[in-house]
DNA sequence: CATATAATTGTAAACGTTTACATACCAGTA
DNA sequence: TACTGGTATGTAAACGTTTACAATTATATG
């Protein structure tokens, strides 16, 4: 592999003039600048980002970690940390946490090893006091989707609370006043924020939350189709459910749609979000906007100012959580089955298509 | 920030020996060790990733280029490069290139100068000569998704056409004849090879391809949406569609779905990829497996491969590209509404709903 | 106790850049 | 001509590791 000292003496210049040249120093002549290229390309240089690192003791690394690149959320996040990264002139290294604590810990070590300029971390597992201690040993590290107490000036979040709220609201609003919660099983910020959103609104509007009408699960298809299940199988009425986010509303509605439930004239839903993913459902799904991207944009903006020190600090912005309108709420259906809370209904004469589809789900998913 | 001389002295020992036990030598006492250890906590000490590639001359760093990480197909890529590379205990970095050449350059130079130990490169719209410049030169570079000549042993790859072909000939043993294709307007080797999969298919059953059943656009739900609208409008009766992608057919879908046609009453449909949007689509989609965590795994093996220049190279598995079987395949309908190529059905008595539907929508599309 | 051998430790030279500082050169001016 | 000031260039010391080799110490053996 060529270096910088095969380069120089091929153009027949010292190496400080060859660095000059390929860091676009304005301090080299017309001549040795020439030369220089010539000599680069004849051997096919390039610079060796390593050495580069050591000696100006700036990596131009920014290093991001999330839990899964599978799940489009944080392909999206990633993309924009990429091109936010890409603007400072900086390469970005993506590590894997899974949601197990272990790994978590080995991406944020990795990065730490890579001296990276700035860290967009997003790790759920590590519990506050170890998070805290990276914290306050990393300047430069920054939370995503998460809150540390007395770190909040470095954690990047949407009002996640505020989203569910407006989205319950939706529901409501539509005279809807069933309203079941799929949540997600994870104890993290999100899942309680969103789930505090949903209280709100239903209090707000002298709704009871019963237990019953609550589940939660894996934030996945998978999560979404087990915790539908289960919602059927304890065969309590609703007319609405507003889900932890757009992946478990899909896998949800697959539930729904397979059992002849009609969504949205027998079950109105609402996801979280907006991923690519809502519009191709059909019908498409309302739900609410997550600006993942600017997310990420605004963690490596902040990141990279901590870095730097910068006097005035940069501020976040604030996201904008707002409803999208779609297909998925109508009002309810003017009969239902019964308005009161009823572990297990009977065959009744003349129950309409909606009753019996409940009803069958029901006796069918509670096993017996 | 603190150095392994720090660390040295404070242990009372070399940095050889700091060196020895960060590197879990086995020729340090255990008093050392312990020393080493205790001295690396007090002084938060983490190897400088850079200067260890300096001395060690190799990076530990495996370099990908995709070319949009919010493509789901690309997430679920890097994901697995990501796991793979930790495995050989490398880390990640990632560049987009966005299907603009100067940008693809941009990110293949990035990784060039950051030596990285292997390369996997996802970059379509740079010319193959200069590709293959990039191969000569780079021993550990590896293609995805692309083949360039002189280099098929560099290149990982699906047997596209087989896919096609295997989807093709589920809707022609469903019984359907008139087949329209949804293709990428992207000049890329996996947009031709499908598109032959779909020719090969038609002619072995006897059946022709007319140029008006076939529309190409992005790659993108838009682009699905904007060719399933050009299809209808121009009011050619087809009673299936093979689209290029998942991402594609859910946009199609859509539009068949808003215009009162019937997944798979009136249109059959099959995808390509199976993407877990797939699944989420109402009714589930049928496609064809595209096993890209397997290609992302095997690109990083054999590029570590190249890079160690191991007497025998890793060989690159059979892809398996198989036929999923969902919802969106039926018979075609007994009657269609015709059965010639004929490009403005008029309103006739008694016509049915499907033909109805298909009637509307061309009129409303073909902009009259 | 002397010696041979093995285990552990230390010294110092790379690795490929950047950049402060020193030097050389040149044009313009007195 | 001598001097000034600026521009272009070169020299060499960092940067933080690894690791070959040398040196030291401990252990076993006769």
């Amino acid at each position: 592999m060529a270096t910088i000292r095969d380069v120089a003496k091929l153009a027949g210049v010292s190496v400080a003039t060859v660095s000059r040249v390929l860091n676009g120093s304005s301090k080299v002549s017309q001549q040795s600048r020439e030369a220089v290229l010539k000599a680069q390309h004849e051997l096919d240089f390039h610079l060796n980002a390593s050495a580069r690192t050591l000696a100006r003791k700036d990596s131009e690394i920014i290093g991001v970690t999330v839990s899964d690149l599978s799940d489009p959320y944080f392909g999206c996040m990633v993309k924009a940390c990429e091109n936010a990264a890409r603007r400072l002139s900086c390469s970005l290294i993506v590590c894997q946490g899974f949601h197990e604590e272990q790994r978590e810990i080995v991406a944020i070590d990795t990065l730490l090893t890579h001296h990276c300029r700035g860290l967009i971390v997003h790790a759920l597992t590590i519990p506050d006091d170890r998070m805290a201690d990276y914290l306050r040993r990393v300047p430069s590290m920054v939370l995503i989707n998460r809150e540390v107490p007395g770190f909040e000036d470095r954690c990047v979040n949407i009002d996640n609370e505020k989203g569910e709220y407006l989205a319950v609201c939706q529901l409501i609003a539509a005279g809807h006043r069933h309203i079941a919660y799929i949540g997600s099983r994870h104890s993290i910020l999100d899942a309680k924020e969103r789930l505090t959103g949903y209280r709100r609104a239903m209090q707000e509007h002298g709704l009871s939350c019963p237990p019953q009408l609550m589940v939660a699960d894996e934030p996945s298809l998978e999560g979404g189709i087990r915790a539908a299940r289960e919602l059927l199988a304890r065969g309590v009425y609703f007319s609405a459910v507003a889900v932890y986010n757009d992946t478990m509303a899909a896998g949800s509605m697959s539930v729904f749609n397979s059992r002849g439930l009609q969504i949205p004239a027998d079950i109105s839903m609402v996801g979280f979000d907006d991923l690519l993913l809502a519009r191709c459902l059909n019908p498409q799904l309302s739900t609410i906007t997550n600006p993942v991207e600017e997310m990420g944009e605004a963690a490596v903006q902040l990141s990279n100012s901590l870095y730097l020190k910068q006097p005035a600090p940069y501020t976040l912005p604030n996201f904008d959580v707002r409803f999208v309108p779609r297909a998925t709420i109508a009002a309810p259906a003017a009969q239902p089955w019964t308005d009161k809370l009823s572990p297990r209904p009977q065959k009744a004469a003349g129950e309409s298509r909606a009753a019996a589809a409940f009803r069958r789900a029901q006796q069918e998913l509670s096993g017996r």
